[in-house]
RNA sequence: GCGCGCAUAGCUCAGUGGUAGAGCGUUUCGUUGACAUCGAAAAGGCCCCAGGUUCAAUCCCUGGUGCGCGCACCA
């Protein structure tokens, strides 16, 4: 006999019991009582998706921490050697984003007052802070990861391993540095890979130019200063007597002199089915340039101004461009007209909403389809092992949808551009030393070494006056001896190392034990927005770096969205912080919230109301335990299946083996939601409504009531690990340890058909005698006789006359078989109910 | 334009080739010795529309409608 308070308190128990958890270092799969392990501690690793060094934890993390604890709790039960290895992500430009937003508001100094280092230095201290909430808060969560084996992108260990691949990548001939048209974002002042730009839809106006014979229409005349090639399509008959001509027009700068030439990639019926080509400012138009060998010229540079091939328009801002250029063309009659309102798909950058400026620029890139050797034989490219890898099966991905995805997206990927103009991250590890042959004898005083600090491209090389510029370049993880050598100033793209992430935080490079043992890792769990981002480049590298997966299985959440569906957003303040639900209502109701009722990939809402219910539940499962607790002589930690004496007893065994392997079975398959739903019933419309009633009639079942209370509390351990420890702790902590390492249930006895049969014919007749009193509207204190009448149920009912009459059904009950098949309840004389079974 | 989803009770969502499920909400009862964060009971569904396959379709197939998403394009 013991005593629980009334009602489940998660704030009390929460910060206590995860202190005990990671005291205990069991959160380390080296500390793993021996016997708690299965015979071989076959390892279940996770690597947790690193949140952002930005700021604090949003509900998304909260369900990947519901979702990971889970499993990670779920296999340390089963005996496996369990790693969830936690860390936090730089995130590049999200972070100094961050932290230049927050100088600016309060000293107005940008990056470029500050300098390089004294930038760094804020941000290493910002970063401090929020590693810190971040940790704190992922301890909130529940989450049972080892902190002894915690990571930063930017470690020395993990800078060393994105070095080294990038060294390995260069030598293979798959990091290459190239001018190519790329995304710049003028107010970050970097580049962006293709799937960092973001498109908003938005209405501008839209201009059809008088281009010599041609109109053509477009949404951005400043970029057409220097427009020479007009396209259009080979059918085209309107214009085929133009196709190869050259033609003088009279144009933005004066009289220009232009070629049209026809190619299929114009679309006859799409605005004039004429248009202009830019080469530097059109992913479209530069591909052309390539094919056809047009001169490339840049109209707007790396600052958003116009540049000197702009003429009198050099130094303007695109958007002033626009008007004076427009006004330009009206004074010269060329404006044919404009429309208004169209509608087209402004891109954006993704972090911080700003239009994307296309340019070309010398950058570094990855080449995704350029062959190598892989092992002896064979030659593959990056593309190609990361598509196998996920066609041969060696990685699934759930929901299996998210493979066609996946496919659809590596197929059509492009050379990943990796170098950024911002500072924060890991510098590209590439040296360069300026070598001047002079043919002439005259100093060369011009070369343009830039640290990027006027948001320029970095190094752009430059020759000119019969001078000859050799320009050492050196690759490799460290500084090269010798003097003159300057570290090219770019950063890499914040997936790149994320990219690296299995492994490099294992200890790669070096060939560590933990590399052996835990990888390939055997989850990934994370949303479906970051399947491109960082899913797909993991697969990508890990194959290439490591000619293995760096993980068996992915698997994706859905988005949180608000109760209306909404995206939850800072701007329209419709989110919910994680962290005030755990105070309210504890971390178990907020997992819970997260997990039963969603599926994987699909977008769920989550209100308040219904982490309430939740907490409802947690505080259900408090109750029964509680109940048990008072009930029983003395709690004990039962795992032997005790005997059945009744029907009942029967019954609610057969129903926890059938509902145990159940469980098992769904988690085995991902299918947390319906796992949980399942254990939720039988806890509380099967345990609590039927079987602890009948134990308050019949008595005398503490071993049951022991063994049920032992494994339950196991089986809901993963889901809601805080309230099942604090009453793990209360009933059976002082001889039996902590609840995170105990087995889990295995090896239950057969159902048993013919008793879960036999007993809903019981709940059957409870059920139907409540409902006849509730319709009829006989008074609660009021007696009734009832008969029953079966042939095929008669002594079952019979031998059940206690418990009927006990639940609450307020009846005298008399039972005759009469001979007939079913079921006859006749109440008092004139009432009668016909019931079939 | 290409591709992928979703459509089931008032709301949020599960689900299955054979009588349709849960939670919340609603209604009616209830101070039963675990729990009012509770208990008992009830009402409430052409399972989007039209065809097809089938003995049988909410489920499978085709088409449509509505909503959402991704990718591409955006002269």
């Amino acid at each position: 006999m013991k005593e629980l308070p009334k009602a489940y308190e998660a704030k009390q128990y929460e910060n206590s019991i995860y202190k005990i958890w990671e005291e205990s270092g069991f959160f380390n799969p080296d500390n793993l009582p021996s016997e708690a392990l299965a015979k071989d501690g076959e390892p279940f690793t996770i690597s947790l998706p690193p949140p952002n060094a930005t700021g604090t934890l949003h509900l998304g993390h909260a369900t990947m921490l519901a979702l990971q604890d889970l499993m990670v709790r779920f296999n340390r039960l089963g005996g496996k050697k369990v790693l969830w290895l936690p860390g936090t992500d730089h995130a590049a430009i999200a972070t100094q984003n961050v932290v230049e937003k927050k100088i600016w508001e309060t000293e107005q100094k940008s990056r470029f007052d500050l300098g390089r280092e004294e930038l760094l230095r804020r941000i290493h201290e910002f970063v401090v802070g929020t590693q810190s909430t971040i940790q704190s808060q992922l301890r909130a969560m529940g989450a049972s990861c080892d902190w002894s084996r915690e990571r930063y992108t930017l470690d020395e260990g993990l800078s060393k391993a994105v070095a080294q691949v990038f060294v390995k990548m260069y030598n293979d001939g798959l990091i290459y540095r190239g001018k190519r048209i790329v995304n710049w974002c003028t107010r970050c002042g970097t580049t962006l890979a293709d799937d960092e730009v973001e498109y908003k839809e938005s209405v501008n106006k839209f201009y059809y130019l008088k281009y010599g014979p041609l109109i053509i229409g477009t949404a951005r005349p400043e970029t057409k200063v220097l427009d020479k090639i007009a396209i259009v399509h080979p059918d085209d008959e309107r214009y085929k007597e133009y196709v190869g001509r050259e033609f003088i027009i009279p144009w933005i700068l004066g009289d220009l002199k232009i070629k049209v030439v026809a190619d299929k990639v114009t679309e006859m019926g799409t605005g004039t089915g004429a248009m202009s080509i830019t080469p530097a400012h059109s992913f479209v138009d530069f591909e052309l340039a390539q094919k056809y060998g047009f001169e490339v010229v840049d109209i707007i540079g790396p600052d958003g101004k116009l540049t000197a091939s702009a003429g009198k328009f050099s130094g303007l801002k695109a958007k002033e461009a626009r008007a004076a250029i427009i006004e330009e063309l009206q004074v010269k009659g060329l404006v044919d007209h404009i429309d208004e309102n169209y509608k087209h798909n402004l891109s954006i950058c993704y972090r911080c909403s700003m239009p994307i400026e296309p340019m070309p620029l010398e950058q570094w890139f990855v080449a995704v389809d350029k062959p190598f050797k892989v092992g002896w034989f064979k030659k593959s490219t990056l593309k190609k092992l990361a598509l196998e890898a996920v066609r041969s099966g060696q990685i699934k991905i759930i929901p299996e949808k998210f493979e066609k995805v996946y496919y659809n997206w590596m197929e059509n990927l492009h050379d990943w551009c990796i170098s950024r103009q911002i500072w924060f991250g890991h510098r590209i590890p590439v040296w360069y030393r300026e070598k001047v042959d002079s043919l002439n004898n005259s100093p060369q005083p011009s070369l343009n070494l830039r640290e990027g600090d006027d948001g320029s491209p970095s190094y752009t090389k430059r020759g000119g006056g019969g001078v000859k510029i050799d320009r050492e370049i050196y690759v490799g993880v460290e500084k090269p001896a010798g003097e003159g050598w300057v570290q090219d100033p770019d950063t890499l793209d914040t997936w790149f190392s994320s990219s690296l992430w299995t492994f490099s935080t294992l200890g790669w490079p070096n060939q560590t034990l933990d590399l052996k043992t835990f990888h390939p890792t055997s989850v990934l769990e994370t949303g479906y927005d970051i399947i491109f981002f960082w899913v797909a480049r993991m697969i990508l590298m890990t194959k290439y770096v490591l000619n293995e997966v760096p993980f068996k299985t992915v698997y994706l959440h859905g988005m949180v969205r608000d109760k209306q569906g909404k995206k939850m957003s800072k701007s329209l303040g419709n989110g919910i912080d994680p962290i005030v639900m755990i105070e309210k209502y504890g971390a178990d109701a907020l997992r819970l919230s997260m997990i039963i009722g969603t599926t994987p990939g699909n977008d769920f809402r989550l209100y308040e109301e219904k982490i309430a219910g939740y907490r409802n539940f947690v505080n259900k499962l408090w109750n029964i335990s509680r109940y048990i607790l008072m009930t029983v002589k003395e709690p004990q930690v039962v795992e032997n299946v005790p005997e059945a004496k009744t029907l009942a007893d029967k019954w609610i065994l057969s129903r926890f083996s059938f509902v145990a392997n159940l469980v098992t079975e769904k988690i085995t398959k991902f299918e947390f939601s319906p796992a949980g739903e399942t254990l939720y019933d039988f806890t509380w419309g099967t345990l609590a409504d039927w079987y602890l009633e009948v134990a308050k009639v019949e008595g005398g079942k503490d071993e049951i009531l022991n063994y049920l209370l032992t494994q339950i509390l196991k089986l809901w351990h993963p889901f809601t690990p805080f309230v099942t420890e604090v009453l793990w702790q209360e009933a059976f902590g002082d001889k039996s340890g902590l609840l995170m390492v105990q087995g889990w249930p295995k090896d239950l006895p057969a159902r048993s058909e013919q008793s879960e049969k036999e007993f809903k014919v019981i709940q059957d007749v409870v059920t139907t005698i409540r409902n006849f009193r509730s319709e009829q509207k006989i008074e609660k204190e009021r007696l009734i006789d009832v008969v029953l009448t079966s042939k095929e149920f008669s002594a079952i009912i019979n031998s059940q006359k206690l418990i009927i009459e006990g639940l609450y059904t307020k009846v005298k009950l008399l039972v005759v078989d009469v001979g007939q098949e079913g079921l006859f309840i006749k109440i008092n004389d004139d009432l009668k109910i016909n019931y079939k079974i």
